[in-house]
DNA sequence: ATTCATTGATTACATTTGTAGTCAATTATA
DNA sequence: TATAATTGACTACAAATGTAATCAATGAAT
């Protein structure tokens, strides 16, 4: 029922945009992505032609231009590469990563006492877990 | 000094049996492959081509056949890919990723309570670390 | 009203990637 | 040894991707 309508990395960068702001006219996503990247307006607007024909982005007539709005989930969509990084470069083994990210050092002491208590949360489920 | 050669998906697969058993032949490589994927015999040949021309794979004529061997360190290209991902889908910010990655729910309670052991070290190293 | 700029649709083109095939030399085998 | 299979170099080709340009229609500005 749900096709995997693969986003390149140019093409997330417009998602992004549109998840953090829609409804948008292509002149406001094109102003935004400008301001982070060097590309021209009509190379963005080639990605947002792509994203529609991939089904994930949408537009309505509104008013004299279209406004774009997403079609998939932010959410799930980065679940889905979450995933994808975990199985590609893990195959799939979660804690390893997780290690890994952990030991690369890059959080506060404020963040690891946050993820602590959110472990420990996790622990708690798990004990009255259903079997 | 150091070029980041963009690995393939692919290619990747390569490398990762590389990674795991090196030095090995081509028929090797392609025997280990072929088990997990459905890919020709010549694919594979052809990812191995690739990726010596990216320089990330070396061979060297031992005995009749040649003998390939990585040339990066694993290690230092799952970093690589580690912080590809965290900027690409998470513009960079560490925790909300990691965060979202428990909250999956694909851990069992020793993987929690190990990754909390973690936690507390990181936290106590915090704790007695230069300025 | 005329001209300029913008929008959206369509087309372009090089590079990368997936997925092989060809070919000459070499090796293994009948 | 004649023949078949394998190896490595090179070639092939479509789809995806990055990066735009062209063009017709519409809206904005003088």
């Amino acid at each position: 029922m749900n096709e995997a309508p693969r986003v390149s990395e140019a093409e997330w960068e417009v998602m992004k945009v549109v998840w953090a702001s829609a409804p948008l006219a292509a002149s406001d996503i094109i102003l935004k992505l400008t301001k982070t990247f060097s590309w021209s307006p009509k190379t963005i607007r080639t990605l947002i032609s792509r994203l529609i024909q991939k089904g994930v982005l949408g537009y309505s007539e509104k008013g004299k231009y279209y406004e774009y709005f997403p079609i998939v989930d932010e959410e799930e969509c980065m679940k889905q590469e979450r995933q994808n990084f975990l199985k590609r470069i893990y195959g799939g083994a979660l804690k390893p990563m997780l290690v890994q990210f952990l030991q690369d050092d890059n959080l506060t002491s404020s963040d690891i006492e946050d993820l602590r208590r959110l472990l420990e949360q996790k622990e708690k489920n798990k004990g009255t877990e259903e079997t």
